[in-house]
DNA sequence: CTGAAAGCGCTTACAG
DNA sequence: CTGAAAGCGCTTACAG
């Protein structure tokens, strides 16, 4: 009669509990729910009404721990109010599931030194793999999580971290591509808006545009501000156009700020687009296919990108480093000559 | 000498290597790592160092498997390109955080029954509570995860299901002040701009609407569309402004559609905001301050949900279903007139 | 303060 | 096909 009882109150129902309900063994009832174990059709009948009795569900920690693999994936983030890392997150968590991945989030947030911590707990949670869209880990703590077996997926972060994968963008094509657009709409005074504390990816876009403007020999205006947000863009439009030599082209390092440069010189400065000005962002977010806005941008390959980090997690674990690089390509709106 | 190998390639240390690297017991080892147990300092430091020399990181899924007590915590989202979502994902995360809770993020996607099938996930990993920010579970999967001591949080669903705590917002009030907001502009021709299939928070938010404008005896045409997007928005602004009575207000149900209308309203059809038409939306997203729509709206209190949920966590777990309504405050921009 | 032992919920050779 | 047993990495009374 007590073994006819579901399992004490508040406590979910176990292996042991179904068994003794089922009349069969706990290895029963394992394998019963593993796939491709031998059963037959009858106990694995009597297993299946007993747990639907109870209401057993699998204890997938418990299993992780005695088959001695984790499943979790983590993944680093910050800054969601940014749509490109909304976006970016939402197609990697996507993808994950389909892959049958369970994703742990560690909003890494304005803390650089956070994702150090970050790192940290996911060798607690023993997590198979650690996607970083935000942060910069410490190079130690990666090799701490590469010895545990523990792939560290790098997206868009361009570190020259040692034992990582790299997911990033081909930057030297697009920026090429970037200067001949605004060569070929006509501008000759360029300005680069970016940031003060540029991470590695954002110091790529900045580098190559330089040196390819250059190579037409035209220097271009550098504007640096604190975060690449829409408020920063605004700002730098006020400032480089009441400046000495207002500029009749600008890209902005991402498509926020380049929103903000937007409304700032249509509305504050009566400037039209892309007539008296042309404006380049990066990141392809849906605001940029705003009418409001209509900005021509390079696309970050997110579907891409997504499938990549679920490619990725299936490589042999002591896989030496591997940079996997994809295309952002141009998307011609309204905001440049052509 | 064996002893004092490092563990087995790729395989992290555990609790016995270190132990015996630094000849005590497991227990010893398990207690250093346990706040508030008890232990000399001198056994505490060798195994500390020896922890060190390993790399050693307590296995929180095998601590949790023994405690009998899980610690993470499922989030429900979906549409995280919508900054509403991603905002408040934002929040909870950083929230959950601080509170030392691990969160695992379940992607439900656009397929409703999805939730379902989610909720079956949380139960696996054991999850101490599911928040859900997007889609309705079913109410038997519900009563599930609360027979087995799961808290299910709802935020903002305001779905009526039992055995469920709901953060939501005072809808009633806010919707008597938002027609209050139109007639005191002077508007006498509204709109209600809102979708086809709707979820229990647009719904009540359309209800209150309606219901406080009869009272002032207006009747309100009402649109609706299949997604709450900007594309939608913009779809609606043209229709609405097309037709035989096109409206002096708009209520949009959400930002993202109220911007949607905004540009539309403003572009294709040079309507002057406020003096021509007013309009007004509700969850003030990032975008909703930008200077390009400096739209009136109703702000969620992200911050306050995300410290309900977390108080929440804390309530023990057979609390019966509770409630808790906050308000949703008016902000006031240039899309209405005062 | 410390260690041996039992137990958390599972899986998986190993015999039968 | 099936069950008893050992083991995954931890915690925690229980003695000492």
């Amino acid at each position: 009669m007590k073994g006819r009882l579901p399992p004490a109150n508040g406590m979910p129902a176990s292996a042991s509990d179904v068994a003794r309900l089922a009349g069969v063994s706990r290895s029963a009832v394992s394998r019963t729910f593993t796939d491709g174990a031998s059963v037959s059709a009858d106990t694995r009948a009597k297993v299946l009404r007993a747990a639907e009795e109870l209401h057993y569900h699998v204890n997938f920690l418990a299993r992780g721990l005695s088959k001695q693999e984790s499943r979790p994936v983590c993944i680093l983030v910050s800054n969601l109010h940014n749509p490109y890392h909304a976006q970016l997150l939402n197609q990697i968590t996507t993808e994950l599931q389909k892959a049958q991945r369970i994703s742990i989030i560690i909003n890494v947030g304005d803390d650089p030194a956070a994702a150090s911590g970050a790192l940290e707990q996911t060798l607690n949670y023993r997590a198979s793999a650690t996607i970083v869209l935000s942060g910069s880990p410490p190079a130690h703590m990666v090799r701490r999580c590469v010895e545990v077996g523990q792939s560290v997926i790098l997206v868009n972060r361009a570190d020259d971290l040692p034992d990582v994968r790299h997911i990033s963008i081909d930057y030297e094509t697009a920026m090429r591509t970037a200067v001949q657009m605004f060569v070929r709409a006509g501008c000759r005074t360029i300005a680069l808006v970016s940031r003060a504390v540029r991470t590695p990816s954002l110091l790529a876009r900045e580098e190559f545009f330089i040196k390819f403007l250059r190579e037409q020999n035209i220097e271009p205006q550098l504007w640096r501000g604190g975060a690449t947000n829409y408020e920063t863009g605004q700002r730098a439009m006020r400032e480089l156009l009441v400046g000495l030599n207002p500029p009749d082209g600008v890209f902005c390092i991402n498509d926020l700020m380049a929103c903000g440069c937007i409304d700032t010189a249509r509305h504050e400065f009566k400037r039209r687009l892309p007539e008296d000005l042309c404006i380049l962002g990066f990141d392809d977010i849906p605001q940029a296919a705003w009418s409001g806005y209509d900005l021509t941008t390079f696309a970050q390959p997110f579907a891409e990108i997504a499938a990549a980090v679920v490619q990725s997690l299936a490589l042999p674990p002591d896989l030496e480093s591997s940079r996997l690089v994809l295309n952002a390509r141009p998307v011609w709106r309204g905001t440049m000559r052509s």
